[in-house]
DNA sequence: GTCTATAGTCGGATAGAC
DNA sequence: GTCTATCCGACTATAGAC
C-alpha cells in the first residue's frame, strides 16, 4: 500500500485491514507509521536481493570480467532479470512500485535501496567498459543509466504504454516482446560503443 | 506542491501559505482540492505545449517524414528537446513531477496527460519507422518507449543519479553529456534496426 | 499479544462577517 | 472576493481491559 498510495497516501486503518490486523498492532510491533515504511523498505530489499542473487553473484564474478564477451553475455543476463522483476510478478510489481517511489522523493528508507541500487550500477558499468573496451568514465556510467531507463520506462509509464499498445497487462507475452527489444537495443549500444 | 508531494500528501493548508492566498480561495475559485489539482494539470500541460510547439510541429511535418535521414534528424531534435524540458528548468522539473505521478498514480487528470503523450508517442513511432525502414509495429512501438525511458531516468531515478555520479544537480553541463549519450543509442539503435 | 475505546491532531470544506 | 472561525471526519498514537 505504500508503493500504491505513498507514504501519506497509506492510512494505517487501511494497512491494518489489507493485513487482516488491528490498527494498534502497528505500532505494538514496528513503534510507528514511519517504523513500518521502514521495516517494509527493508523486507522489499531482502526479497529483491534474493530474487536478484544469481546474477548479482554473477555481476562481480571475475569470470564475467574476463572478456568482452563474457561481459556482454552477463550484462544481457542482468537486463533480462531485472526486467523479469521489474515487470514480472505481482509482488515484484509492488516492490518495483515501492523503489520507485523512493527514487522520486526519497524518505528515510532511500539509503535502504539505495545500498542495493548503487552497488548494482557500478558492477554494471564496469562489465560495460569491459564489453566495449571502454573506460569506466561518466560517459559509461550515463549509458548504464539509459539502459535501466529502457526497463524502468515499463513500470512507470505503464499507463501510457498499455493505453497505447491497446495491452490489457505486461504478461509473459508482453515481458517478452520487451525483453527482445532491450536486448537489441544493448547489443546496439554496446557494438557501437565498441566500434569507436 | 502536488508534484513534489501527491495528491494526498500536499495538503490545502500548505498550498493556500505558498500561494500567498486564503485556504477558502481555494474553494471559492476551484471548488475542492480535486478540482485544483485537475486544473493544476491543465495549467501544466498548455505550458509543456507551448514549450514543446515548435518540436511537435516539427513531428507531424510532412517533410520531417519525406526521407530517413530527415526523420531521424527530427527523433534527435524531438530527444534533445525532450530532455531539455524533463531535466531543465526548474519550472520543467516540477511539470516532470506531476507528469510521471500521473504515470505511476493515475487519477483524472492522466486524462489530460495522455491527451498530449499518446499523441507525442504515435507520431515518434511514426517517425522511427520511416528512419529505418521497417514497419510501424508493436516493436516499433516499444522501441520508442525505450528511447523515451533513457531520459525518464535521469528524472525519475535522479537520487541514484546524483549518488552514483557526484553531481550536485544536473545542470546545463550535465544535461549536455546525458543528451550526448542519449543521441549516440539513438543513432546506435536506429542504424541496427535500419540494417536488418 | 490482541483488542476496543479514545485522546489529540490535522485534513477538507463551510458559514458568515466584511 | 477575501478573510476568520469553525465544523466534522479521518488520521496517528495511546491507554488499558482481556
Amino acid at each position: 500500500m505504500f508503493g500504491r498510495l505513498g507514504f501519506e497516501g497509506a492510512s494505517t486503518r487501511q494497512i491494518a485491514k489489507a493485513a487482516g490486523a488491528n490498527l494498534a498492532a502497528i505500532v505494538y510491533h514496528f513503534g510507528s507509521k514511519e517504523e513500518l515504511h521502514l521495516a517494509v523498505a527493508r523486507h522489499i530489499l531482502e526479497r529483491v536481493q534474493a530474487r536478484l542473487g544469481p546474477v548479482l553473484a554473477a555481476l562481480g564474478d571475475p569470470a564475467s570480467a574476463a572478456s568482452p564477451e563474457a561481459a556482454r553475455a552477463t550484462l544481457h543476463r542482468v537486463l533480462a532479470t531485472f526486467a523479469d522483476v521489474l515487470l514480472g510478478t505481482a509482488e515484484a510489481e509492488r516492490w518495483a512500485r515501492f523503489i520507485v517511489r523512493e527514487q522520486m522523493q526519497p524518505t528515510a528508507a532511500f539509503d535502504v535501496v539505495y545500498a542495493f541500487m548503487g552497488s548494482s550500477h557500478r558492477l554494471a558499468t564496469r562489465l560495460a567498459a569491459i564489453a566495449t573496451g571502454g573506460a569506466e568514465d561518466e560517459a559509461m556510467q550515463l549509458r548504464v543509466f539509459t539502459l535501466m531507463g529502457q526497463i524502468l520506462v515499463f513500470r512507470v509509464a505503464q499507463a501510457l504504454v498499455l493505453r497505447r499498445s491497446g495491452w490489457q497487462r505486461i504478461g509473459d507475452r508482453e515481458r517478452e516482446r520487451i525483453k527482445a527489444v532491450i536486448a537489441a537495443n544493448l547489443d546496439a549500444v554496446l557494438d557501437r560503443e565498441a566500434q569507436s
